[in-house]
DNA sequence: CTGTTAGCGCTTTCAC
DNA sequence: GTGAAAGCGCTAACAG
């Protein structure tokens, strides 16, 4: 059905036949190599080129070089602004080096997200970076067979055997955040709202969560599991705010969460931070902007992204780990600053 | 440099050889045609494909078809939470017509959008969605040169001769907007927050608000410029509360501007609805999350993103232009509702 | 039903 | 400095 539409692509021969040379010299004009072409003949190719419109064809070139120059990109959520960020660092990091972006979303479902997987490995690209929605893999068995795509899986703080992984350092960030709470604002404990999803392991902010408390001889307030989502966190929220004793201090586990929370509260009349004071994780642009602006753990998207790509494309063997340290972004929901006024209140463009 | 470390990949020839069969039998199961195969020797072929683990390389496949099953998509900003819902929905529809999805984002810079759009193109996409930054292209020049990419422009809501476009009715959400404030809430004036962005032409959002003004015979309120972006409408908000009178409602061009306007009026101490009614454009997921939620003229963009894909798919000679209806989804921001009570009050999932 | 084979557009070695 | 030709992995005539 396609292809049909597809008005007669001007190729290189056509070029080479304009220009009166052979298709060899086309190519050492458009590559700039690998042998020398004389000047005028050069300049008289990239009329020809000019003229006709010709575009190379970089399929043509992806398979007679074994590289596409193209990364691919699995997110389960590709709407939530944490992933959206990702990925625009990563496209910019990627447009850089001259490669582009397949990106795909597997909603969260462990089965589509493999699909993904297969069909982008199929597409050849030259790098593969997935935030895996089942978490990552479990470890290579011995005699696996090689997924032949370089892989990195980013949002995994583990490392896993066989595998590439990137993640941000979330027990560090997790204790730092409710140290803030209880060292800093007085908190006599701290409640945890945090993601239902379908990994397996216990998500390590939980941990951190837990962690800091006990160091703190701090007591561990109520769990809350909501989905990773603005509706999951209003509707964990109302669960929340219907304790009793009611909470006065909450670590959410992502900010889209901490919104839905937010929302929550300001329904049920309670005011933040004075009655619960909050503080989210991930430090999206959208927790910025909120009212009040969160207090966020702010993963280090750039540098996390940066890593991605550069890891799978200059490193593909040698499975490595690493872990980013996460900022503590003050803002006014933790209890920091003066009611209606915003911390730092001239915000970032 | 890439390349280098892709393990040998396992190709057509092998599974033949190891079936004992041809290779156009190979093709033949894979692709389950064009012609017939016996039960027995697809088995077999079956079984040497999964135990040698083949998949088919897809470029390859391309480059004798001509076509790559991928589309291309160009946006200003995926970070902004329209554009990346947008981009979800179009994954989503090329997801089931089994395509991939090539992104790139221009920063919104004309420059670098066209060449993106050079770059997609060679890339031989199937075809090319494009929200342009400079807005959509000049009509074509009689002799021009095609593009041979089906392309589809979409936030253009005006045709562009030569070219498709898509676009909603932004004139009427305008007007939708403006009426609810003038006619059911009696202000007496509306002002504009708007987006100054690269493009040539009037900003059609512009246009809807000053005929439906006009037919009302109500007074234009003041015109505040300033970017598409939370930073923009924060800092156009402080301005436009600076002004004195100071308006009573305001449309605004984006719910990206309408958020930071919320800021600047939360740290004003103005109070919205009560002092400031506001109403946006664009109806996007954060719209209902603020505080307080958002009344915003909303533009359909799964239907938008399906009937692009459809466009430039099916479709890709004679250029054509669809419009889409917007709808004003009420929420408090305008005034509606009781006070510290959403309306709608469960909000969606 | 199965096999042979000619390219798709491009890069690059090897000759001139 | 330039050209001829092989071949990347795949599909689809065309023969058997």
């Amino acid at each position: 059905m396609a292809g049909r539409s597809v008005a007669k692509a001007v190729t290189r021969a056509d070029v080479a036949r304009y220009a009166g040379v052979s298709s060899a010299v086309v190519s050492y004009v458009v590559n700039d190599g690998p042998k020398p072409v004389a000047a005028s003949t050069a300049a008289r190719v990239r009329e020809a080129i000019d003229v006709l419109g010709y575009r190379p064809n970089i399929n043509a070139r992806a398979l007679k070089l074994g590289t596409t120059g193209m990364l691919g990109l699995v997110v389960p959520d590709s709407s939530n602004p944490f992933f959206a960020e990702f990925a625009l660092e990563i496209e910019r990091v990627a447009t850089e080096r001259g490669l582009a972006l397949l990106v795909a979303s597997s909603n969260s479902d462990p089965e589509l997200e493999s699909r993904l997987i297969v069909d982008l490995a199929g597409r050849q690209v030259d790098g593969l970076i997935v935030s895996g929605t089942a978490g990552p893999p479990r470890p290579r068995a011995p005699g696996d067979r090689r997924l032949a795509t370089p892989t990195v899986y980013i949002d995994s703080s583990l490392p896993v055997a066989g595998y590439h992984t990137i993640g941000s350092d979330s027990i560090g960030g997790a204790k730092l955040a409710v140290d803030h709470l209880v060292v800093d604002h007085g908190h006599a404990s701290v409640a945890l709202l945090i993601g239902s999803g379908a990994r397996s392991s216990v998500d390590e902010r939980e941990s951190g969560w837990l962690e800091a408390l006990r160091a703190l001889d701090a007591q561990d307030g109520p769990v809350v599991r909501a989905p990773f989502t603005r509706a999951g966190g209003y509707r964990g929220g109302l669960r929340l705010l219907d304790l009793s004793p009611r909470p006065t201090a909450v670590f959410v586990s992502n900010d889209l969460q901490a919104i839905g929370l937010l929302r929550a509260a300001h329904e049920g009349g309670v005011r933040v931070p004075e009655d619960l004071a909050i503080v989210a994780y991930d430090g999206t642009q959208e927790s910025e902007y909120c009212w009040p602006p969160l207090t966020s753990a702010r993963q280090p998207v750039p540098t996390m992204a940066a890593a991605a790509v550069e890891t799978v494309l200059d490193n593909p063997d040698a499975p490595s780990h690493q872990t980013f340290a996460i900022e503590l972004v003050i803002r006014r929901s933790c209890g920091c600053g003066r009611p209606g006024r915003a911390l730092g209140s001239e915000p970032s463009p």
